[in-house]
DNA sequence: CTTGACCCTGGAACCGGTTCCAGGGTTCAT
DNA sequence: ATGAACCCTGGAACCGGTTCCAGGGTCAAG
């Protein structure tokens, strides 16, 4: 009775949306999705409209958006508020440390490879089974500028 | 007693290295740091070494290792191993992971900029304090390509 | 002797998005 | 009426590096 009708219950949004129905209830719970009603037994049901909802929230992580942001924006938005211009500032915002994160990683990338074409001449010298101390050479080297050390987890702010 | 020797009781060690004493002691749980002796009352004693020490998982850190790893390495070197074939393979692949990193942030990037701009026209056809939809928009549109949805945060592997 | 700075331990919190779990109901087909 | 496939709940685990905590020693200067 659910298959082809308007009505999708929660693993069907999920799968249309691309996410597991664990990630649905999540939503849910962040107030992302807003609660849908029920069935007399407790099943969700959701309108079509849900699955764009889902899709959007994940553009929008890839943008590097927090669940928690994108609660506030859609709270707003649910209530009939504009919220825009926050989401255009938010936007310029992770454009901003997203291009410093580029600079931040390549200046890295530059780091490395140097570091590693050293160790390969160092490789030759010593003779290829033999003591070559390469990791502990960093120690000395000049650290590679930014000196956060999480290029590689931490979300922009 | 301890300020000028050569022997350094965690907080100089951590200090030296620029990191916290807590962080020297999870080192150590880590197995990244020797267990080092003890003075009779259980102060730590670290020699001048392990500032190097410190200084070289930082650098190490910093190019994506992860401390299992750098346990693991340390742990071979200290028994008299030659991990430098590891070392260099493994800084390879982070150097490779790290080279496609670095192009999936410049797609979000473009895609990002793309995506201001298009809103930007938006505004200014449909007046500042109106409807507009910004965020609604990204639903429909083409995703960055890659579909990861982590460029952010996930270590390397 | 007291004060304050330092050290010890091991376990938990943190970040954020997702996944997993146990223990239990619903729906539909065979 | 039995099984398979789905759904419900709320809480916890996960990743990894760091930090924080309580409850308690150690040590030197005043």
């Amino acid at each position: 009775m659910s298959a082809t009708g308007t009505s999708l219950r929660s693993g069907e949004l999920a799968q249309l949306a691309g996410v597991s129905s664990d990630t649905v209830r999540h939503y849910e719970r962040m107030g992302i999705l807003p609660k849908p009603p029920r069935t007399p037994s407790g099943y969700r049901i959701y309108g079509r409209d849900a699955v764009e909802r889902v899709r959007l929230v994940r553009r929008a992580l890839q943008l590097g958006f927090t669940l928690a942001e994108l609660s506030d924006i859609l709270r707003v938005r649910d209530k009939g508020g504009i919220p825009c211009q926050r989401v255009l500032q938010l936007t310029e915002e992770k454009l901003q440390s997203l291009a410093q994160q580029i600079q931040e990683l390549r200046r890295t990338q530059r780091y490395m490879r140097q570091t590693v074409r050293e160790w390969r001449a160092q490789l030759r010298r010593t003779g290829p089974g033999k003591p070559a101390m390469l990791l502990h050479s960093l120690a000395g080297k000049p650290a590679p500028r930014g000196q956060s050390a999480d290029h590689f987890k931490r979300r922009t702010k």
